[in-house]
DNA sequence: CGTAAGGTACGTCATGGACG
DNA sequence: CGTCCATGACGTACCTTACG
């Protein structure tokens, strides 16, 4: 075993006593030795490379998205890449239920193989399954705001909004309004409910419209059928509105709990560090006496 | 004082997973 | 399989701050 992770958390513990407070320590040593509440995540690197330790901030006890995997593998860790950690409770793992790693892509936005395997520009377009594919294409819906700016100038040549050659849909409004644009592909299609656009375009002069579609983004006037509908996409925005809320609010939560541990834990090194220094001093003293 | 840049909060959409 | 929920991604509005 040339490299080993470890994350060895202490469980159950009726979650008492503030674990930002009750931190262990990791003791230094090819040895992985947790002492504690705190889970230790210990890295050991290769026999003939220096060995280095890493404690997780992520503690078992803990409400938190982040958990600690109860499944330890050992893994090997190539340079300049990132472990994953099973476990089917938490929201980060992996598809297997073992240690994978991943290697980290320079550019944002890059996505990563989740198999183990670097994925170069090229080589993972098209055997990375539909996900990819669509990530790919996904390119944003364009905002309904530029949507009408190019209204305004009466056309739309944008290839860059996912027009495809031959998807111009007719735009048909139940307002009478002059202009007759064309909707790149895509661009408009939602679920079939009821849409409101503030048409700001010159050619529009500020309209108001309301319009509906259907799955193939054909427009039709809105009428009593759609009401249902509409009423349901109406609670359906506001169930996920609240729910994006809270969403928000967990996630605040978690980082500002992070944070704290970060902080407890940057004291407890400082003092272990200091502890450290002062028994060494002693043990030179002793030495020389 | 006007403006650009950065930060924050929010609403919406798309999606995956859980569940009945 | 349909529905619901949680969440990432995106666009937008608003506020703050720095700068000319």
């Amino acid at each position: 075993m040339d490299g080993m992770v470890e994350e060895n958390g202490t469980s159950g513990g009726a979650g008492s006593g503030d674990p930002l407070t009750s931190a262990g320590q990791a003791t230094a040593g090819s040895t992985p030795h947790v002492v504690a509440v705190t889970s230790i995540v210990q890295l050991t690197l290769p026999a003939q490379a220096p060995s280095a330790q890493v404690q997780s901030v992520i503690q078992p006890n803990q409400q938190s998205v982040i958990q600690t995997a109860s499944n330890i593998q050992s893994v090997q860790l190539p340079k300049g890449n990132v472990i994953l950690v099973s476990k089917p409770s938490s929201v980060i793992h992996t598809t297997q239920g073992t240690l994978q790693t991943l290697q980290i892509k320079p550019e944002p936005n890059t996505l990563m193989s989740a198999q183990g395997q670097s994925c170069s520009d090229d080589s993972c377009s098209d055997d990375e399954g539909p996900k990819r594919k669509y990530r790919e294409m996904l390119t944003r819906r364009p905002s309904y705001r530029k949507i009408l700016n190019d209204l305004g100038g009466a056309e739309i040549a944008d290839n860059r909004m996912g027009t495809k050659p031959g998807c111009e849909n007719e735009v048909s409004l139940s307002s009478p309004l002059s202009f007759a644009p064309v909707i790149p592909a895509g661009a408009l299609q939602t679920e079939g409910g009821l849409h409101t656009l503030a048409v700001s375009g010159a050619a529009s002069g500020g309209a108001i419209v309301q319009y509906a579609t259907n799955q193939d983004a054909q427009f039709y006037v809105p009428g009593p059928m759609l009401e249902d509908q509409t009423r349901k996409r109406e609670l359906r925005l506001l169930k996920n509105r609240e729910a994006a809320r809270e969403c928000r609010r967990k996630k605040k939560e978690y980082i500002k709990c992070l944070e704290n541990r970060v902080a407890v834990l940057e004291n407890q090194n400082k003092a272990l560090i200091e502890e450290l220094k002062s028994l060494k001093e002693l043990y030179c003293q002793q030495k020389t006496e």
